[in-house]
DNA sequence: CAGTGGTCTAGACCACCAA
DNA sequence: TGGTGGTCTAGACCACTGC
């Protein structure tokens, strides 16, 4: 551990010292990730910008920049960062061109595509239902914004989207602030409300069309439809939006990779 | 690099010699990773066996602990090898009971669950249709072995698979064996014809039922199924496997989980 | 050129497991 | 107790980026 008396950051950083002896033991690297992780969180480190380089942090925190870099390495691993060989480290996020949509699974049967449109139907502040609420961890009744979207592929409606967020987090989101942003609506909301999106679940049933169904995707009805339903987690596990989606798998389909 | 002239193993192992200028940086432990692939390729280190250690390997390919450590880091997080502190690092295997039914991706709607039941229908040599020569690189009319099954759970069938792999590997495959293995069939891959699946690639769509879904899985005809297509690989990206599944999704669903 | 991440080493010590 | 993987260090050198 270098000597150098300099440069201290945190003074919370109890780092390479075992206290107690109930505790079970965690390595160094795993309290450097949870410190970095606290940083994540509170914004200090905001998504798109540069953290500290490796030495940097290797000083602040008292520890080899080798130990530093395993926690890098598994944070960027779950996706949280970024690293750039030459250039240095930085906070993932969903704007970037290269991971974007990287919740959305739909492909074309030929290949690739992205929603070529977006049409936002509605966004309103509701009570959140029971289902809602639990999925949410709200109290039943508490406000939520609800929206419904249409996403279309090459011109064809493909997806029909109802999507619930905490009415707190998202005060004064509106159908037209949906609509009018350019890029994911990931990004948008890492940009407008400070919440980024880490990780989600997926369940995933066959459904038949309902009447609504049918004319906004332009089906019959009762025919097949793939329902995902998705809950999102920003940091520390905390479900941050739920996602009812009803795809049309005619030219498309899901596509998963098992490892 | 250690000068100790013994226990050479490799003759071909040319690691740590940048020869040409054309060809790009491969870093050592890149290529160690590619050693100890091939060993796992040409069946030396067999699924559930121990490797050797990683002191033993770093004198073997003549390169310090911690490369040999990063390659096994990596083949580790492909689900190729498993370490167990104090044991010993293993070969990865679909016979494991923590990670049994890796692949199987349906769950009950309160929880977990696992098949209680296995019906083979139907094992026969046929030879393959176009669509299914062109997944498993065959050639058009190849001797294909076709099974069919139902997947029962807590005594209701949920699940009618269509499998087909390769007739040249999988020669002598009968309803009796698949149906008499316990454990999963992936195991019973790895034990009988020496095959290990690595990876898989699913696509996944919303169908209606047919007359012979409908009977086999209790349904009625034109009930909405989750029709999941799986191409499993091999080592070297070889594929292996051709299964067509319906899912029944009343009260189970396909989870899957976003990073 | 300086600064960043990427690779590689050699050695120390710890935690876990089995005999 | 000896062998295995797991952690941590300190320092060297390489590859990539941008000024």
């Amino acid at each position: 551990m270098p000597s150098a008396p300099s440069a201290t950051d945190t003074p919370s950083a109890d780092v390479a010292v075992d206290e107690g002896a109930a505790p079970a033991f965690s390595p160094l690297y795993q309290q450097i990730k949870t410190l970095i992780l606290q940083r994540l969180e509170c914004g200090d480190w905001k998504p798109g910008e540069m953290i500290p380089s490796e030495n940097d942090l290797a000083l602040r925190f008292r520890v080899s920049q080798g130990t530093v870099r395993k926690a890098i390495d598994e944070l960027a691993g779950d996706n949280l960062l970024i690293r750039r060989q030459g250039k240095g480290t930085f906070v993932a996020t969903h704007a970037e061109r290269h991971v974007q949509y990287r919740f959305l699974k739909l492909r074309s049967d030929s290949g690739e595509a992205q929603p070529s449109e977006r049409r936002v139907l509605d966004c309103r502040r509701v009570r959140a239902s029971a289902d809602v609420a639990r999925a949410l961890q709200l109290r039943s009744g508490e406000a939520v914004m609800q929206a419904r979207r249409v996403l279309l592929f090459a011109g064809i409606p493909r997806v029909l989207e109802d999507i619930w967020l905490p009415g707190q987090t998202f005060k004064g989101l509106t159908a037209e602030r949906m609509g009018s942003y350019q890029g994911p609506t990931y990004a948008m909301f890492e940009l407008e409300f400070g919440v980024r999106m880490v990780r989600a679940d997926e369940k995933l049933r066959a459904t038949a069309a309902t009447a609504d169904h049918a004319l906004l995707l332009d089906v019959a009805q009762t025919s097949p439809l793939l329902c995902v339903e998705r809950l999102s987690f920003t940091y520390n596990d905390a479900p941050m939006e739920l996602r009812r989606g009803f795809y049309r798998t005619d030219s498309h389909h899901y596509h998963n990779q098992l490892n």
